[in-house]
RNA sequence: CCAGGGGUGGCGGAGUGGCCAAUCGCACCUGACUGUAAAUCAGGCGGGCAUGUUCCCUGCGCAGGUUCGAAUCCUGCCCCCUGGACCA
């Protein structure tokens, strides 16, 4: 009984964090599950435009990951984090409506896409559980309390700024404003991209400090354990001059890059064409995007892969895995063209709930609205 | 509120009365080359058509005005930046 019960949790472990880029820490989340509590997951979304892949199946897979381990999944709608970072127009109420609307419907369905129900998904929109709730603004200020400025300055890259940003000040309250969430939701798990790295530290540094409401297993308090997800590569090539680090973060996914994305809604000619235009050298591994896609959102679904090719290139090849694909693809075995067009192919068959859904109706309005009002500016 | 500087095409940035639909760079599109993309080269890049080396329309923050003619000069307004003043 004992010996299953610790099989059960080497597995929950094992779900939790595979595919991720980095968990703070591996022993806090084995306390977490061992001490058999019922726990609480928690991501925040801006509301920032239209979902793509990285929000719509890596973030939503993670989500997954937690539901299947047994965790209560929460979303966060983070309405007034986007109005602070001046997102869609910075009109409130606009953001609200494509919270609760566009985007709340686009996860959902996502998520579906991936084998999960969405009826495990527990939305929040944060003006709602910011309303009348003490707790949350005393801990915000609990969480500035124990906080300097110098580090909240430099946290305003979780909000996709340049360090050193001329920035009004409502933008500092934002960092301080993710943390809160997580104390005053009673969150035991961050979810997040590894580019939210700084605020789930800012909360586990001052977790111990907090008295409105800490984080407690039991009547220990704890610090909230951080799983940071992996950030999507965009389709375009790096910048030219960057190196190493600096280009891994260049290459970014991002929606203000036009076709550097690929949208959940996206049509079968959008994504291949997005796709046969994407930079994918030769040999390549590293800076790679379409081995990256691969990788973060096929491997995660599928246990085994069959990569289609023309008799006269080869004929079908079979991999059990990324670093089979990886290995093959360096060797210059497996062909780049093979390669986009199985994944275009993968993308269009698994989003396709997600498209109809999107192509008609009050869904392809909320889209429609959504679309003219970023095109607006 | 005061002083100074500035608002030009998706972005950066020239141009200070006609030769400006507006140099140039980036981005973007098309073609050539590659079994993909990139790189490279060629062309395009406000809109329209009867496609014109001297066609038409719209156009250089907004609204007027001067002039045969204005992105370029004048007047008013709006916005941004940099200092300063005020708050003390």
């Amino acid at each position: 009984m004992l010996f299953l019960l610790e099989m059960d949790i080497k597995e929950k472990i094992n779900l939790i964090s595979r595919f991720a880029e980095e968990i703070i820490t591996l022993e806090d989340l084995e306390f977490l599950l061992k001490s058999g509590e019922s726990l609480n997951h928690y991501i925040g979304f801006e509301i920032s435009g239209k979902i793509h892949l990285g929000t719509g199946l890596v973030c939503m897979q993670k989500i997954k990951d937690f539901a299947d381990a047994g965790v209560k999944v929460h979303i966060l709608l983070a309405d007034y984090h986007t109005w602070i970072n001046d997102k869609l127009g910075g009109n409130l109420e606009i953001i609200k409506k494509t919270a609760v609307g566009y985007f709340k419907e686009g996860l959902s369905i996502a998520y579906q896409c991936l084998g999960g129900n969405p009826k495990d998904l527990n939305f929040i929109l944060a003006s709602d559980f910011y309303h009348n709730n003490d707790k949350f603004w005393l801990t915000l200020i609990e969480v500035g309390k124990n906080t300097t400025l110098a580090r909240m300055k430099r946290s305003i890259t979780i909000m996709g700024r340049k360090e050193g940003e001329e920035i009004d000040f409502a933008k500092l309250l934002y960092p301080a404003m993710q943390v809160a969430d997580i104390f005053s939701g009673g969150f035991h798990f961050s979810q997040a991209g590894i580019d939210q790295r700084k605020a789930n530290v800012i909360a586990r540094d001052a977790a111990k400090q907090l008295k409105i409401s800490p984080l407690k297993i039991g009547k220990e308090i704890i610090k909230p354990v951080a799983v940071h997800h992996h950030l999507l590569l965009g389709l375009d090539k790096p910048a030219a001059s960057a190196e190493d680090e600096e280009k891994q973060t260049s290459m970014k996914m991002s929606k203000s890059k036009p076709d550097s994305a690929v949208f959940i809604h996206d049509s079968e000619d959008e994504i291949k064409r997005k796709i046969k235009k994407a930079y994918c050298p030769e040999g390549e591994i590293e800076f790679n995007p379409i081995i990256d896609w691969a990788g973060y959102l096929i491997f995660p679904c599928e246990n085994k892969i069959i990569v289609p090719r023309k008799p006269e290139h080869g004929g079908n090849l079979t991999f059990n895995n990324i670093d089979e694909l990886k290995k093959m693809f360096k060797n210059k075995e497996l062909h780049p063209e093979d390669l986009k067009n199985f994944v275009a192919e993968y993308l269009i068959e698994l989003l396709k709930p997600v498209r109809e859904h999107f192509e008609k109706g009050e869904p392809k309005k909320m889209l429609g609205e959504l679309e003219e009002l970023i095109k607006r500016g």
